[in-house]
RNA sequence: GCGGGUGUGGCGGAAUUGGCAGACGCGCUAGAUUUAGGAUCUAGUGUUUCCAACGUGGGGGUUCGAGUCCCUUCACCCGCACCA
């Protein structure tokens, strides 16, 4: 009977579902194993074959830890808020909840279909009221302590569309739907402050155990700098300063100019009458310059000088005031002074502007470029002589001494915009009452549900397609008859995948957000695998969630995620990225249905290094399918009977016993630190030795199923039962190896003239490492070698080689 | 430009602390078998001028010995984008 994996699959699909295998134990007394996938958005696309790498990998990780006698925790769910859900409604008039729904059925059809060992009783569902009450607490959490407030930020704004767009709907300033023109308007928006967390987000990363490029590019958006503030005063204006901030205070005396960002507020009160003109042309050409144009390095600096005049608060001079659109306003405070002797961007600025390039630090030449880099101070006063370390460090000390500016860090990280414009997010809980002040939904009165609606439609003003909804816009709170209107704006995408980890620990839970006794039994995530797209955001939100409830104390750890994995992306056949365009897409369920479920797992898994990009190849999986082909025509007859090779008692030649435990040795070590293509490589290896047997102990084939069981589980379970177990082999002990069997007496040792080998010899393990070069020089064939030499030198290094140095 | 990463056969990829380069798979070749097929089994398969030499993007170095360490250079991928 040929290997029929629909049937196979189907099977043991159904028995696990029905036997509850994979069923997780708050109560047992086992080690704890939290194994988490990133949560899927279910586009209405389907999975692509990107999702079952991440997918297998984590659901092999859970099935060999079970088997290890670890209680697992591996739960999946669903990021079903978001932008597609709501554009179809807009497009079609249907509701959103139902869109959503039915993707969400495709989707896990299709994950079921692979056959991963998921809680399914721990689904979750960011749509679900019940879900999305507590991430409206946490919000109300947040706002308590300060980290929500509203403020006026510019938005995607688009007059012909009645909305707002996010970022990635906005191509080349116009709307991606329509093409229409985009503005950036001011809106009163919602931030969540997750500056306030930027230095515990930063110094923690250095205690996880997750891939360097990740942490480095977490460092890098945080972008702390450390420096300081120094004022500025402005001639003529007794009332104003410039607070400006520098990395490089020790530089202060080379302060030539200064710049501020053409949309600084002080630039109308300061600007000359002379050049009110220059100054407003100038602004208006930046102002007309799309994000793109501006932030293009490639092209020269542009400025306008205001008229004004700066005093360098450390020798009196005056400096001119420019603005330039090299200096941004978004950091820092907006303005820079400029020391083009020692800053590329200020030395090319003063080039071209004629502005005067003073030197302070020795060691470069200033007539070619800026020197950025270390040296002894000169034309710098009380810092002449000194190094930069110690320049900076007097120099703060000198502008605290003098009340002109102090110690400062500063960040590239900015507070999170929280609120979209939309229907299809969370409501954020929040009424604006007539009197103007805000009050937060009580906690009790959670979840704040979003209200059905026939027609979901633009607002026109801006604001969420809530605003039309009037039965739910308008409150009156009950106590003091006081009218209010409530929050229109929800929540982005980021909300619900931000603490889903911590619901799956509790998901039914109806007192609190999770219990904090199983909290922490199963915090942190021991082991979170995803695509790196989420590297930055995702990561970095849910971090900051974290941090702040552990603050409240409703989290145990500090961190949630303690290893963190990338699956690298999966190619076309032609090294490309996969894209409809481009016709090499790989739909897994045309996969599933030609090869089955464990062949494609099995394939995904032996492809390459989990973390790498590899190219999709027909053949390759081809060769998967033949691998297990291969297993089930060892194991299984054509009457679908156990094949006689599977023998109780049988005994095996020394050297196969070896390969058995080397092969159970391999596997576990490799699987164990997720190199799963070695490992395969070694089931296969034990295979092509299989093939070589007439019999082998039913032990060593059930050592090897096991092995096999956590990539390919339907098959496996089909041989188990036919080796006559009525469990599941999830409930099997992972295969032990006896190091006993491993130990060689004799290996081969190479000998090598010149480092090129000449000779192999048998030698008992251990031998000595004089017993090594006698044997060696002893041999006939090096003997003949080294007729013509002289021997300078011989190295020997046990159980490896010698070498042998001659001229 | 800055940060991170990757370069190994025809292809995907293996290779502890520096110690037999190319495991395993694909592809290819040959043989066996068969109801002749995109099946199966067995063997072979880095290159070349094949008793030997050369070979891990290029060049240089350290070392008895380098895919692995150091310097330099090139190509590609990912992230950031004037962050003062």
């Amino acid at each position: 009977m040929a290997f029929d994996h629909r049937k196979i699959e189907a099977r043991w699909q159904n028995y696990w579902d029905d036997h509850q295998t994979f069923k997780t134990h708050d109560d047992s007394d086992k080690p704890k194993y939290y194994v988490l996938d990133m949560f899927p958005y279910p586009s209405g696309k389907g999975l692509h074959v990107g999702h079952p790498e991440g997918y297998t990998a984590t659901d092999i990780m859970a099935r060999m830890k079970r088997m290890q006698g670890f209680e697992v925790l591996h739960p999946i769910g669903w990021d079903a808020f978001g932008l597609p859900a709501e554009q179809y409604a807009l497009d079609t008039g249907h509701d959103p909840a139902d869109f959503t729904e039915q993707n969400i059925a495709t989707f896990k059809k299709q994950i079921k279909s692979l056959g991963f060992s998921y809680d399914w009783d721990r689904e979750l569902n960011t749509t679900d009221p019940e879900y999305y009450k507590w991430t409206q607490w946490i919000f109300l959490q947040l706002y308590k302590k300060g980290l929500a407030y509203s403020a006026e930020v510019p938005v995607n704004w688009c007059p012909a569309l009645g909305t707002v767009l996010a970022n990635e709907e906005v191509i080349d300033g116009k709307s991606e739907r329509g093409g229409h023109p985009v503005i950036r308007k001011p809106m009163r928006q919602w931030m969540l402050k997750i500056t306030a967390y930027a230095d515990r987000l930063l110094d923690d990363l250095d205690d996880l155990d997750w891939p360097d490029s990740i942490k480095e590019m977490q460092r890098n958006w945080i972008g702390r700098s450390v420096g300081a503030e120094v004022q500025f005063a402005i001639d003529g204006f007794e009332n104003e300063k410039v607070t400006v901030f520098t990395t490089r205070p020790d530089t202060l005396f080379g302060a030539t100019y200064m710049v501020l960002a053409p949309e600084h507020k002080l630039i109308d009160k300061i600007v000359t009458p002379e050049q009110k003109s220059a100054v407003d042309q100038y602004r208006a050409d930046v102002a007309a310059k799309s994000d793109l144009e501006r932030t293009d390095l490639a092209k020269t600096k542009t400025g306008a000088f205001t008229g004004a005049y700066a005093i360098n608060p450390v020798n009196g001079k005056k400096v001119p005031i420019w603005i330039a659109d090299y200096v941004l306003i978004t950091y820092g405070s907006g303005a820079i002074m400029a020391v083009p002797g020692h800053d590329d961007r200020d030395y090319e600025f003063a080039t071209k502007f004629n502005l005067p390039i003073v030197e302070v630090v020795a060691g470069g030449d200033l007539s070619k470029e800026a020197y950025t880099g270390d040296g002894k101070h000169v034309n710098s006063g009380f810092l002449d002589g000194l190094g930069k370390q110690e320049a900076i460090a007097k120099m703060i000390d000198w502008l605290v001494a003098h009340k002109v500016g102090s110690r400062k860090v500063t960040y590239r990280l900015r507070d999170w915009l929280f609120s979209r414009q939309r229907y299809w997010g969370e409501p954020i809980p929040i009424i604006h009452m007539e009197d103007g002040s805000l009050k937060a939904v009580p906690e009790e009165e959670l979840p704040l549900r979003l209200p059905k609606t026939k027609n979901i439609k633009p607002s026109g003003t801006g604001e969420s397609p809530l605003a039309n909804i009037t039965d739910w816009i308008e409150v009156t709170v009950p106590e003091t008859g006081m009218k209010g209107r409530r929050e229109t704006n929800t929540m982005p995408q980021w909300a619900g995948s931000s603490w889903y980890f911590l619901r799956y620990i509790d998901p039914h839970n109806k007192e609190k957000l999770a219990d904090p006794e199983k909290l922490k039994r199963w915090m942190s995530v021991d082991l979170y695998v995803g695509g790196a797209e989420h590297a930055v955001l995702h990561l970095l939100y849910a971090r900051f969630w974290h941090k702040v409830l552990y603050d409240l104390g409703v989290v145990p750890t500090k961190e949630p995620f303690q290893k963190l994995v990338n699956q690298g992306m999966i190619l076309g056949t032609n090294h490309e990225k996969m894209s409809k365009s481009k016709g090499n897409v790989i739909n897994p369920d045309d996969i599933v249905a030609s090869h089955g479920a464990d062949t494609l797992r099995l394939y995904e898994m032996f492809m390459g290094p989990i973390d790498a990009a590899k190219p999709w190849s027909e053949t390759g999986i081809d060769g998967s399918r033949r691998f297990l082909d291969r297993i089930w025509r060892l194991f299984v007859t054509s009457e679908g009977k156990l094949s006689e090779i599977v023998a109780p008692n049988a005994t095996v030649s020394e050297e196969f016993e070896k390969a058995y435990h080397q092969t159970v040795k391999k596997v576990s070590e490799d699987f164990e630190i997720m190199h799963f293509n070695t490992g395969i490589a070694q089931l296969m290896t034990f295979i092509n030795e299989v093939y070589k047997q007439d019999k082998i102990p039913a032990s060593m084939a059930e050592g090897f199923i096991k092995l096999l069981s956590p990539v390919a589980p339907h098959i496996s379970e089909e041989i188990w039962s036919l080796l006559g177990h009525d469990q599941s082999i999830e409930k099997s002990m992972w295969p032990v190896y006896d190091a006993n069997k491993l130990v060689e007496e004799q290996i081969e040792i190479i000998v090598q003239i010149n480092g090129k080998i000449r000779a192999r010899l048998n030698v008992d393990k251990g031998t000595s490492r004089d017993e090594l070069e006698k044997m060696a020089l002893g041999d006939e064939q090096i003997k003949a070698q080294l007729a013509e030499k002289s021997i300078k030198k011989v190295i020997a290094v046990p159980d490896k080689l010698v070498n042998i140095v001659a001229k």
